[in-house]
DNA sequence: AAGAAATAATCAGTGTGCTGATTAATTGAA
DNA sequence: TTCAATTAATCAGCACACTGATTATTTCTT
């Protein structure tokens, strides 16, 4: 019987946590375009023609799961790729008017269901919820990419 | 610049704190079995004899899921289906020995991990930090399975 | 200028996660 | 008791997410 809690696994919060939020923004924000698909967008209207890596890393998404992304709300014709004809390895990323006419129409409704999401949260406790989840991605982050010591014994 | 602050969005924060996990559980607890195949590994040694949709409930995960994820563990020897004799429908699930062996490796591993993964939290905010996300979490999933309202007008 | 190193994107392979449709078995009701 | 409803599992299809390998292009070095 050595069976454990899973409720203290972080892990596994997180993932309910996700689930959670899938379920509703199904239901409250859009069956067609994902979460991370308005994450694109909305890299791509704070920071029209970046490239397909950094908008990976701006939203947090790795070459593979960005290019599959990407290649989605291009075929719906929410973005245009175009080579860069300075380095012909990038393409230039940019939002088609549709594209901005749905993250308009998005921005609304994510934060309607980001109201519904937290409304068991108290305002304080929000700032907390934000702020504790923030911290203990951020070092798990810093865990991996650790940082070169300056003057380092690499060679 | 419509451009949103996904910071502040708890669906953007709850997939890089997944992601962050992801990572830390590949490089301290397993490259092989993942957190989610532990979560059932866990779940049938609570409950020897369980059914795969109820183990699903278990531990948060839909039919179609479930079912890829314990025919991997099976295919891995690590767990056993058979034919419930008085439901036809059903099957029992059961850890072998080796599956018992690699949960009880897991257990000591993932409570190392988690130690990790929590450490830039103090013990209250790591108590506040499970409080939050359980509250949120089964508030939204109270939206999607709605209580039936007694003396239903459902006729 | 030529070759080596680095970089952006793609591809192959695996795993999680969801919905809607189907199949097989059981249960419930006329 | 037979037929309808329910239920457990599977299947098809889509989307996210990661790693390792490959390809094309650029940049750096000599």
């Amino acid at each position: 019987m050595a069976a454990v809690d899973l409720s203290t696994h972080p892990g596994h919060l997180a993932r309910r946590l996700q689930q959670a939020h899938y379920l509703l923004w199904n239901t409250m924000v859009s069956e067609e375009i994902t979460s991370p698909q308005f994450a694109v967008l909305n890299a791509l209207v704070a920071e029209p023609g970046l490239d397909q890596r950094t908008v990976g890393e701006r939203v947090g998404l790795d070459r593979s799961t960005i290019a599959e992304v990407i290649s989605r709300l291009s075929r719906r014709g929410l973005l245009d790729k175009v080579r860069d004809p300075q380095d012909g390895r990038r393409f230039l990323l940019r939002l088609t008017d549709e594209g901005m006419r749905t993250h308009r129409k998005l921005t609304v409704r994510t934060a309607r269901m980001n109201q519904v999401f937290l409304a068991p949260l108290s305002a304080e406790e929000q700032a907390m919820f934000f702020d504790l989840i923030q911290r203990v991605s951020d070092a798990a982050e810093g865990l991996r990419n650790p940082v070169e010591p300056l003057a380092s014994s690499k060679a």
